[in-house]
Formats: C-alpha cells, sequence, structure tokens
DNA sequence: ATAGGGTTAG
C-alpha cells in the first residue's frame, strides 16, 4: 500500500500529443515574391526533380516554388515522389503547397496523381476535403474508389462506405480484392458480412491473404468464430497479421485458452509476436489472471516501449492479476499515457480495494490535462461506491455533465445506485432508479439487490430478483438467490416454485469454479471436486486447517443467506468450495511467502472470505482472489474490500 | 497509386 502511495505522488506527467493542424484545398495564387532573375526552365525542372528523388524536402520545395514562378510544371511521376515525402514526413503545410501547385495553372493532372493526393488528404485525416476533391476527379478508378471506401471504414462510417461500394459498381468500376479488404470492415452485421463473403468467393477473391484476414477478424468481432476459424483454417499460406486476426479474435471473444493454444502454434509456426501478438496475448492473460505468463511477456514488451496499445493491456494484465505495485511501475514509466491508461489504472486500484488512490490519481489526471470519458467516469464512481464515499460520488456524478461534458449515463446510474445502496441509503437508491432517464435494466437491479445483501433487506431484495429474473430469465445466480431467501424464511412453497421455474427454463447452477497458477501450470478446482490428482493431500491439509482456525476463534457459517453470493453452501459442502481448496492448494505448492493469486467465476461468499482473512493470518500468507466484480487482498487477517463487496 | 491485426467499464 505505501509503495503505491508513493508511486502516486512520483507520477510524471505526459504533455497532451494533439496537434491537429487545418489544412484546406483552397488554391492560393502564386506568390509574388519570385526571383526575378531568369533561369532557364529546364534547368529548374532538373533541380526540382534531383531533389525530389533525394528526399531533400527544403529543397524541393524552393525548387517547385521557383518553377510556379516561371510556370513550370514537372511530370506526375515526380510529383508522386514528393507527395510521398510530405506523408513519410507527415509535412501538411508542404503538402497544402504541392497540392496547390499540382492542381494549378489549368492542368489536368493524370488520374494516378490525383490519387495519390487524395490519399494523402485520407492520410492526414481530412476527409471532407477528400470528398471534395473525389467528386471533382473527372474519371475515377479502382484506387479512387478504395481510397475513399477505406477512408470512410477508419473513420467508422461504415454505412458510407457500404454506400460507395454501390456507387462504384453502378458506375461500372470492379472491385479488387484492395477493394474487398477494405470494405469488410465496415460489415456491422452478419447478413452484411454473409452478402459481401458470397461475393468474394464468387469473384474468386477469397485466396488473397488480405481478404482472408479481413474476413477472419471481421466475423471474429461479430462473435462467429466458427466461421472465423474456417477460415482460417483453409488458409494455405498465411502470415503474421492472420494469425493476429485469429489470435485477437479469440482473445476478445472471452475463448481465451484458444488464443493462448493459437500462440502457441503460431511460434511453432515460426513466427515471432510483435506488438500486435503481445498485446492479445496479454489481454488473455488479463482474461485468466495469469500473472506468470503475464509476466513473461512483459519482458517482450520492453522493447516496444513507445507502443501505447501494448503499454495499456500490459498495465491492465497487472491490474487485472491484482499485482497493483507491478500495475504502478508500468504506468509511471509509461512514455505516453492516454485516457485508457488513466482510466485503467484508475479502475485497478479502485476494483483492488485502493479507492483513495484511485480518487487521488483522478485528481492527478486532471491535472494532466488529459480529459476523462464515459468509462472514467464509471471508474471514479466504482472507487467511491466500494469505499462508502457517498458525497464524493455523488460531487462526480452532479459535475460530471458540466466538468466533463459527459452525460450520466446507465453505468454511472447503477454505480451511484450501488453507491447509495451500499452506504444503507436503500430508499435514496430505489428513488434514483425511478428518477433517471433510462429504463432500469439488470445491471440497475443488481447494483440494488446487491445493497440488499449488504444490508439484509429480504422484501426489497425479492422485490429486485424478480425485476432481474424478468429482464434476464438465464441468470442462474438470481435464482438461487431468491430461492435461498425463501428458504431462510420457510417459505418452501416459494422454494418449489424457483426450482420449478428454474427446471422449466433449462437453467441450472453454475458451478463454482476457481483457478490456480502454480509453476506455469493452470489448476482448476470446482465445489467438493475430487478429480485433481492431490486432492486427498488437499482434503487432510484443509481439515487440520479448518481445525487450527477454528482455535482461533473460527466458525463456519453455514447460513450466509444473503450474504452468499453464489449460492454454494446449501450443497452441503461449504467447507469445499472451490477457493478454499485452491487456497490450500496454494498453501502447498507454492513457496513460502509468495503471494497466493485465485480467480474464481462466481463471487466469494462470507464464509470463505473470513476463511481467507484468518488463514492469511495464521499462515502469513498474502492471498489474492478475484471474483467476477472485484478483487479482495486478505493480508495480516484484513482485506482490502474492507468487508464491503 | 488503393487493402488486413492490438488497449479501459458493465
Amino acid at each position: 500500500m505505501n509503495m503505491i502511495l508513493k508511486a502516486v505522488s512520483k507520477l510524471k506527467w505526459t504533455k497532451p500529443s494533439s496537434q491537429a493542424r487545418q489544412f484546406s484545398l483552397t488554391i492560393t495564387p502564386p506568390v509574388a515574391s519570385c526571383n526575378t532573375i531568369t533561369r532557364n526552365s529546364s534547368s529548374l525542372l532538373d533541380d526540382f526533380t534531383r531533389f525530389c528523388y533525394q528526399r531533400d524536402l527544403p529543397r524541393a520545395m524552393k525548387a517547385m516554388h521557383a518553377m510556379q514562378c516561371h510556370g513550370v510544371r514537372a511530370d506526375s511521376v515526380t510529383y508522386a515522389e514528393l507527395i510521398k515525402c510530405c506523408l513519410a514526413r507527415h509535412a501538411v503545410e508542404e503538402a497544402k503547397l504541392v497540392h496547390n501547385h499540382v492542381l494549378s495553372g489549368g492542368f489536368e493532372p493524370e488520374t494516378f496523381l490525383v490519387n495519390i493526393l487524395l490519399n494523402m488528404h485520407v492520410k492526414f485525416s481530412l476527409l471532407e476535403e477528400a470528398q471534395v476533391l473525389f467528386d471533382q476527379m473527372p474519371e475515377r478508378n479502382v484506387v479512387s474508389w478504395t481510397t475513399m471506401i477505406s477512408a470512410y471504414c477508419d473513420a467508422k462510417m461504415n454505412d458510407k462506405a457500404l454506400e460507395l461500394l454501390i456507387f462504384m459498381l453502378r458506375e461500372g468500376v470492379r472491385p479488387n480484392m484492395f477493394t474487398y479488404s477494405a470494405v469488410l470492415r465496415a460489415c456491422d452485421s452478419l447478413i452484411i458480412l454473409r452478402q459481401l463473403h458470397c461475393g468474394i468467393i464468387k469473384v474468386g477473391f477469397e485466396s488473397d491473404v488480405f481478404v482472408r484476414s479481413a474476413l477472419i477478424d471481421i466475423y471474429a468481432k461479430l462473435g462467429e468464430l466458427r466461421n472465423a476459424e474456417c477460415v482460417f483454417n483453409e488458409m494455405p499460406t498465411r502470415d503474421l497479421v492472420v494469425w493476429n486476426s485469429i489470435i485477437g479474435g479469440f482473445a476478445q471473444n472471452s475463448d481465451v485458452d484458444e488464443a493462448l493454444n493459437l500462440y502457441k502454434r503460431m511460434k511453432r509456426a515460426g513466427f515471432a509476436a510483435d506488438q500486435s501478438t503481445l498485446t492479445s496475448v496479454l489481454r488473455a492473460c488479463t482474461g485468466l489472471a495469469l500473472l506468470e505468463l503475464g509476466t513473461q511477456v512483459h519482458v517482450h514488451v520492453l522493447k516496444y516501449d513507445h507502443d501505447l496499445i501494448l503499454n495499456n493491456a500490459l498495465l491492465d494484465m497487472y491490474c487485472k492479476c491484482g499485482s497493483l505495485e507491478d500495475a504502478m511501475s508500468v504506468f509511471s514509466r509509461m512514455i505516453q499515457k492516454d485516457v485508457i491508461s488513466w482510466s485503467t489504472m484508475i479502475s485497478g486500484l479502485a476494483q483492488n480495494g485502493y479507492s483513495q488512490e484511485a480518487l487521488k490519481l483522478f485528481e492527478s489526471m486532471k491535472v494532466s490535462r488529459i480529459k476523462p470519458n464515459y468509462i472514467t467516469i464509471v471508474g471514479v464512481l466504482f472507487a467511491c461506491s466500494h469505499a462508502g464515499f457517498v458525497e464524493d460520488g455523488w460531487n462526480h456524478f452532479k459535475s460530471m455533465k458540466k466538468f466533463y461534458g459527459i452525460d450520466p449515463g446507465r453505468e454511472h446510474y447503477s454505480c451511484m445506485i450501488d453507491l447509495l445502496g451500499r452506504a444503507g441509503k436503500l430508499q435514496e437508491a430505489v428513488k434514483l432508479i425511478h428518477e433517471m432517464p433510462y429504463e432500469p435494466d439488470a445491471v440497475t437491479w443488481r447494483a440494488l439487490l446487491g445493497a440488499c445483501k449488504v444490508h439484509r433487506n429480504t422484501d426489497l431484495a425479492i422485490c429486485a430478483a424478480k425485476k432481474i429474473l424478468n429482464l434476464d430469465p438465464q441468470d442462474p445466480g438470481t435464482y438461487i438467490l431468491l430461492s435461498n431467501i425463501y428458504a431462510n424464511s420457510q417459505k418452501w412453497d416459494e422454494v418449489a416454485e424457483v426450482r420449478k421455474t428454474m427446471r422449466a427454463r433449462g437453467i441450472t447452477k453454475e458451478p463454482g469454479c476457481s483457478w490456480i497458477e502454480v509453476n506455469k501450470q493452470i489448476h482448476a478446482f470446482n465445489v467438493a471436486d475430487s478429480s485433481h490428482p492431490q486432492i486427498d493431500k488437499i482434503n487432510k491439509h484443509l481439515k487440520h486447517l479448518i481445525q487450527k482456525l477454528v482455535g482461533v476463534g473460527y466458525a463456519p457459517d453455514t447460513n450466509y443467506v444473503l450474504q452468499d453470493l453464489e449460492g454454494e453452501q446449501k450443497e452441503d459442502s461449504i467447507q469445499y468450495h472451490s477457493e478454499k481448496l485452491a487456497i490450500v492448494f496454494g498453501l502447498m505448492s507454492l513457496t513460502q511467502g509468495k503471494t497466493i493469486r485465485i480467480r474464481k467465476n462466481l463471487r466469494i461468499c462470507g464464509d470463505c472470505h473470513t476463511f481467507a482473512k484468518l488463514t492469511a493470518k495464521m499462515e502469513n500468507q498474502t492471498i489474492v482472489i478475484r471474483d467476477p466484480i472485484r478483487y479482495h487482498h486478505f493480508q495480516d487477517g484484513n482485506c482490502s474490500c474492507g468487508d464491503y463487496w
């Protein structure tokens, strides 16, 4: 904790880096200050051509200016060279002059040269200007169309991109594989994607690697991993981007195991990971809380210390693996930080129980002049709600529109309901639900239900649970909770009713499962599971540990009805909850003193929470448990959540 | 001359 505080105070702020420059299409007349000494036009042209090919931008610009005064023009290929040079140096002002020069003097430049100008506008993010130029072009070929389509895809104007494809076909211009690989990115529905895919197969472009990687990526983005895999498996040749597309696809679709398998296959196939691969692998580590693998990947990230996206992924990995010291050290060393870096760190601190530090960091963020976004504020409100900072929460909530121009959204309201509810202001929370400008959804009611659990308000809990089940009839946890509430009040008819509904809807209770990484191997434990090879030893050890804990006042609590967030305890197997097995296995197999890190699929129950606190104290051992919502750092008999989750 | 892959919450 102290380390984190120190790290927060030592942070250095990076200056904002946006310096968007304006650049218009207006053609300015030649400047009047031309050198009056007459020069031979062919020597002017020679100079210009030489400078262009030498990529000597300043001299080329001077030469061009002289040519303009004397009405001399070069050939298109030379101008193309010059434009490439401007692009490479991001020389917007110079590009503007070249553009004016090329289009002035009543000449009609060749299509390929205008295409290069078009592309230049797109690369400098001047979409509107590009469209004007495109509209003025007397002749537009595949390249012109593809450039525009690609530009609209970059701007996420999917509809416009698809519309252009139709205009293009109407004008009789046939799309090529460049066009298809670009336009595929504009698919936001499966129907459109399937239609385009048909067309691609029909014209025989499916064999192109670019088209295939675009297909894989977009199928994965639309959640159709099987189709993505089909395209991938059929490929005779693959390149790094294709591998990255499929690995990224699985990493982003929570089939993280498969992403890691593919990463291994990729390496076996002889490809070296690049920034994109590493980002996806880190995301996979994040999902599975694989700190050891993630730390290994960190070594490879070091050579890409200028890559913001990759470093953000690294930062998130450490946060989500509960290793805040590492996260802070990455954060403070990052060369460049953007909203995502800040938001990740703020949420990371908050989820790990460091609410105060999260809010402090938010203050520093304001100083750094990086503007918070929607997600940043969610993190800030999360920090407030999990620390019981009602007043701070209200202040941030009320001022977000005024200070940051962000309208409070559903998630912000849910955080506020959570905040009020946890603080015991259940009626105020209900009031806010009625006042908010959105229809409450399952997340909203779950926030209220969480508060009912903390404050043991059975009636309101039943009401909230019913609302959740109306909106999300597939949520096993809520059925179990409802049934447990009824059981606790001995309303057996209602219990039977809930069970009946569950059966009728085919809903089965998700079994509790915990994972722990030991020697780069993942060990999984289910409730009362006996499949682990060392289970007998683990059970023996667990019994022994429980006896020792009882000696210091531990009383296994089997009546955590409202506290029980996963509904495992009615299984008569509370002492075999998956996290207990994982903790014991960690004690047995990790080197003494090494933090035990566990990830689980359901929320931790009250009994296991007490068990973990006492174990941490008795064994002098740090234990970190990540549940689907937040983190618990157990140390010296306490938990970072302050018994408030 | 035009094309494909990676980051934050719930």
